[in-house]
Parts: C-alpha cells; sequence; structure tokens
DNA sequence: ATCTATTTGTACGTATGTATT
DNA sequence: AAATACATACGTACAAATAGA
C-alpha cells in the first residue's frame, strides 16, 4: 500500500519519459550502460533489467560493440498484433464478431482507395491475386491461397492514407486467421469460399481501377457477407462433425 | 547463423506452449520456480528472467507465499491499450484519423444496444453523464469532463457483445486523449464541445432507452461528426496561435 | 585479415526484502 | 510468530558482437 517503487521501473520509466521530454526519434542514441549505471548509483543488473524491459515492450533496441548502447525504437506492426493476439487468446472471438467488423471497415478502405491507387500499386495486388488464382488442390493448398487472400485486404489497408484504420483491418485479419486456424476450419475445402472470394476481388480492382467509388464499396460489403456466410456455415459443419465423431 | 536461442528464451517458449498444449487457463498453476529451477537444470536468476518476460507480457502472474508460485493469467485490457499506445507514438495519428473509424464503428454500437440495456446498464450510464453536466468551470474541469464523456462511450462499448468491437472503440478513446494532450488541445476551454457532447449524450440515452435503433444509431453519427468538427477547429486555431507567439 | 578495445549480454551466487499462510 | 516461496538487488565472471587499428 505504498507508492515504493521498484528501481527497475524507476529506471525504465525516466528513460521513457525522456524520449518524450527530449522529443527523441526512432535511431536517437540513449545514455550508456555505464552511464546509466552512474547516473542512478545502480548496479548493471538492475540497469539490464529496465533496458531490458522497454527492449521487451520493442520501445528501445541495443547494440553490442564500440559506437553501440541503447536507441529508440519504433515499435513493430507485427509484435504489436503478436501482443495484441496474446489479450485476444481467451476471449473466445467468433466469426460474426469479426465481420462485424470488417463490414464497416474494409467497404470503407475500399471506396477510398477508387481512383487513387498509382500503377505500381494495381500491380501489386494483382500480383497478389494470381497467388490464388488456381484451383487449390489439396488442404494445404487451400490453407495458403486464404492466406494470400487475406494479405490482399492486408496490401488495400496499407495503401490507405489512414494507418490506424489500416491497422485494425490488418489485425481483423490476423484474428481471422486464428480463429479458423485454431478451429480447424479448413476442413473439408472450402470450394466456394476460394472461388467467390475470387470473383470479389477481381471485380474489386477493377472497380478501383476505373474509380468508381460506390460500387468498389458495394463490392466489398457483398464480398464481406458471402465470406461471413460461408465460413458460419464451414463452422457449423466442423461442429457437426465433432459432435459426431470427436 | 545459427538456431541458437536463449536460455530464458527456451524456458519462456516452454512455458508458453505449456498453456496451448495443456489448454491451461486463466488461474491454472504453472510449475513452481523450484520445479523449474531443477527441470530446466538452470540457475534462479535465469529462471527468474525466464518468468519475468512472460509477466512483462502480462501472460503469468507469480505470487509469494505458501502455496505461491506461477499462474495463468489473462492479459488485462489496460495493459494491452498501452502497448498498443506505444505502437502509434510516432505514427503522428490526426484527428480525423480517429474520426473515420469512430463515424463508422460508435453508430453501429449504439444500434445494437437500442433497447438492449438492462435498468442497472441505464442507471450507469445517468451516473456517468451526471460527472459532467455541469458547466466547466477552468481548464481542469474541462479536462476531467472531457475524460469522463469518452467513459460513457467506453461503457457503452463494454455493454456491446462484441468484445473485439468493445475493445477497438475504446482504444480509439484512447487516442483521441492522447492526441489532445499531446497537443495541447485543452486551451482555450472547449465550450461548444462539451455543451453539444452533454446534449448528445442525453439525447441518445433516451434513444436507448425506448429501443429507437435508428435514431441512436443517427444521433450517434451526429455527435461525431459534430465532435470532430469542433475539435479540428479546435486544432487550427492552436496551430495559429502556435505560429503567432510560439 | 587479425587483433584489440569497447560495449552490451548471459549466467551464477548470494544477501536481504516482502507477502502469504 | 514462523515457515514458505517469490522479489529485488548487487557483484562478479565470462561470452558475444563490433568498430577500428
Amino acid at each position: 500500500m505504498s507508492s515504493y517503487k521498484k528501481r527497475t521501473i524507476i529506471v525504465a520509466d525516466t528513460i521513457k519519459q525522456m524520449v518524450v521530454t527530449e522529443n527523441l526519434k526512432p535511431g536517437d542514441r540513449l545514455p550508456a550502460e555505464t552511464d546509466l549505471i552512474q547516473r542512478f548509483k545502480m548496479s548493471k543488473g538492475t540497469i539490464r533489467e529496465a533496458t531490458r524491459l522497454l527492449e521487451a515492450q520493442g520501445l528501445i533496441k541495443t547494440r553490442t560493440g564500440p559506437g553501440g548502447g541503447c536507441f529508440v525504437h519504433e515499435v513493430s506492426e507485427l509484435r504489436t498484433i503478436a501482443l495484441l493476439s496474446n489479450y485476444f487468446y481467451f476471449k473466445n472471438l467468433n466469426i460474426s464478431d469479426i465481420y462485424q467488423i470488417r463490414k464497416l471497415l474494409e467497404p470503407e478502405v475500399a471506396g477510398s482507395l477508387a481512383g487513387n491507387l498509382k500503377k505500381d500499386q494495381l500491380k501489386i495486388l494483382n500480383l497478389i491475386i494470381s497467388e490464388y488464382q488456381e484451383e487449390p488442390l489439396n488442404e494445404e493448398q487451400d490453407r495458403l491461397h486464404h492466406e494470400s487472400a487475406l494479405k490482399f485486404h492486408g496490401c488495400l489497408a496499407d495503401f490507405a492514407n489512414n494507418s490506424l484504420l489500416g491497422f485494425v483491418i490488418k489485425f481483423m485479419a490476423q484474428m481471422l486467421t486464428e480463429v479458423t486456424v485454431n478451429r480447424k476450419l479448413f476442413r473439408p475445402t472450402n470450394y466456394e469460399l476460394w472461388r467467390r472470394g475470387l470473383d470479389f476481388h477481381r471485380e474489386l480492382l477493377t472497380a478501383l481501377e476505373i474509380g468508381d467509388s460506390n460500387k468498389a464499396k458495394k463490392i466489398m460489403y457483398e464480398h464481406m457477407c458471402v465470406a461471413e456466410k460461408l465460413m458460419l456455415k464451414q463452422e457449423a459443419m466442423v461442429s457437426t462433425k465433432l459432435k459426431e465423431f470427436g
């Protein structure tokens, strides 16, 4: 019940504050380990605990050797999504939860991108589509197709000007992957999901190219509705199977 | 270039895997420190580094004393939002980015809650509104009002059945707070933002109570639009001031 | 290209503190 | 009050990485 703070926390907080008050940017140098030892009058171990804590959060990076030390670091998207996944691990998300959000956000992005994509961006999207244009012949291929299709959505999100919106969309895709993998929703192969998804993506790309914002929005919305329906069907089928044979 | 892994990481990963493969739930016990020391044949310090790593991620909790030890722990929402904030620290979000998402998600939640709130839930919402029903007399009060108003939105999000949607909305509110605080958007006091926000919240509560889903949705959407406009105005004013006097 | 100095990283052992039964 | 089990912190020794001579 005291306001006592552990020494490692004091050091970590001080370094964090330093970044804010001195307006440090990624790549900027922080005091060396030996400096901190002297400044705080603490042992090497204690100081290292502090930097390790910040490193675990992805806020700093340390390098060994001459000219090495602690540097401000931008937290990576991958690590952030991983940490978010931990939070939702026990939350038992279901398909509909995810699609409720996707149905709202994905059409918005599609609409905002219509007519605003550069040639090389369209090229990239086409390239991604080509990764899943062939009919999947087995479960493994189906899974890979599914992953690539989600990459298509992630790519659209990256092209959006709103990094916050882009992040949320990519996170939704990640959660969807985790849910499908956890519940083994890839057996049997979902031919219809692949086939209709591919069609939607192609249509969407055309609408984006000609700059028809409303059409792009509409296609994406329908795409989300159909995908949700098919995944729910798959889910129902899998759970029936589990009841029968599990 | 080797697949060498630090001993602490090996221990941490092994424990993580244990949670997944044994399908452990929050509160379940993990091996005690002394057990792990024997099992891995490592020093106490090394083992502690591993558990500390997992604790930093919020995945486990350790308790001292007899019967103490490591326990599986559900990552807290607060901590998760804090980690997410780190990610966006260098991303330079702006008001419009945040409101683009709020305008899509908040009305959806409002609509879904109409007619579905229990009496005690309505009571809680009323109580929160009472926290900012008096006119703010100074900057500090204005800031507190603003915080309480965001709590109102967070509470609605909690009442939604979709925990994912609720989380995203609460995160948006948090980002909004950080942006306003960082850019010192609280001076001068934004009387209009408070006044109109209060009115919208009251109207919304009525719509939720009588179960008019469409009206609730519409009110919330308008609320978002007005709030965005007022905050952008405030932002423009602040930046003008900075140019003149900064 | 090798050696050297520098700077962080890992691990151990130990002493003492704190929380819980 | 005592026993238990984790928490914090220190100091030390050696390992690994790296820049520069």
